[in-house]
DNA sequence: TATTACAAACCTATCATACAGGTACTGGGG
DNA sequence: CCCCAGTACCTGTATGATAGGTTTGTAATA
């Protein structure tokens, strides 16, 4: 029978330096006792400390950088990025699975941008759009190009769970994207697609929630088309 | 200059066992290199296979436990839930966008599990719906019927990722029930919120999309508005 | 032959220590 | 008052040691 906070020291460390972060109301950029302060705070040694900031660090609730202290971290996508990846390569999710949550998403996503983006916004969806439209040939770039796209209007959304989620299905879309296109091997399609992102910019620009959802809806209903057209399940 | 793959030993390393799963295409369960191997293998410390493992067991990639080898990891929101919890307590995230991007979500599961419902699942949701009525006394109990009856539903939906964003909401809502549920002090509100659990597992059990899309919505309206009554920003 | 008991081999958990190299703060000098 | 160098503080990585959990082959047993 041991002390009962114990799932290993390392497990107990990490529950701890989350406290300390809850406790102390620490925001991001705010720093962290060192390492060996840590240790010595919680009485176990500086490889235990060190693992447990590493497990954070992996959840992207710190930062970690050589020689300076730990640092709170700011909400960032990629650590969620690389456990859809993951889940994807062992076959527990697919695709497909994936465009039906960001389609239900996005859905509400490109409402609520509609009614809450800013000005700014408005103009630099446009110019992504129209970029896109420049990019046809470029097929690396346009893939970027989209995935800002689509981060942009998340953000235009004023929700941050939202902007986290999107962000979160890149890493694997960066993946998937190539085989989509390569599906839409004729002018017609690929221009199809790119119209669709303008209509969106538009209805976003023009405030116009309902036609934003119609093209969205268009958009995804020809990814998905195009998606299944690769034989990608 | 030094080679490039290098952002650091530990980052090199979570890559290249990162990628030895994808290569190798393991499945959940199956077993990696004890951290000797992998050490002899890339060239490094001990130390720093350790906290390659212990980073990618902090975003549950990886399972690990004493005196086994490390074992590739079925898809869980416990790392979500820990992160979201952190975009909350450190005020980049709060709790009405979570229920946000929750009711978007769950309207979609909802039609979905209405339409793809087991009969064990439709006769589980009944069964818990029911026994939330009799939880009433329980904020503790009813709480976890609670949850268990949105996992479910999601489950239901037949697709992981919805159950896997539920789940990562799990974490927080455990911290900011209680304050909902403090914020219905009259019998009738407590009845109306079991009420509509019971009415949505009606509907699913009846494969009735729409009828459970409305009671799903009732019952967000009714959350947000006993979140909102409880000053919870 | 099937089964159980046990011990050797293998692994992970944690600690202490060492050293190289990056940061940040502080006291002088201009 | 500002700039710069040096020092104290920190993190990155490696090594070696000990404790304790798991696995598995083997040998005794039913």
């Amino acid at each position: 029978m041991e002390n009962l906070g114990s799932g290993g020291l390392v497990s107990d460390a990490i529950g701890a330096i989350s406290r300390h972060i809850r406790d102390n109301d620490l925001m991001p950029g705010d720093r962290l006792p060192s390492e060996a302060n840590m240790s010595k705070e919680l009485n176990v040694s500086r490889t235990v400390v060190r693992e447990a900031f590493r497990s954070l660090a992996a959840m992207r609730i710190i930062d970690l950088a050589t020689g300076k202290r730990a640092a709170v971290a700011a909400i960032d996508p990629a650590a969620m990025s690389l456990m859809i990846e993951h889940g994807v390569h062992t076959d527990q999710i697919n695709v497909q699975q994936i465009y039906d949550v960001r389609r239900t998403i996005e859905t509400r996503i490109v409402t609520l941008a509609a009614i809450r983006r800013s000005d700014t916004e408005a103009t630099d969806l446009l110019a992504l759009a129209q970029a896109m439209g420049h990019a046809v040939d470029d097929p690396a770039r346009l893939m970027e190009l989209d995935l800002s796209f689509h981060i942009l209007l998340a953000q235009a959304s004023r929700n941050p769970v939202f902007t986290l989620i999107i962000g979160a299905f890149q890493g694997i879309t960066r993946q998937t994207w190539p085989i989509g296109w390569k599906s839409r091997p004729t002018a017609a399609s690929r221009d199809l697609m790119l119209a669709t992102h303008m209509d969106i910019a538009r209805a976003v620009a023009a405030s116009d929630p309902q036609q934003a959802v119609a093209s969205m809806s268009q958009h995804f209903d020809e990814s998905v088309r195009a998606l299944l057209t690769a034989g990608l399940t």
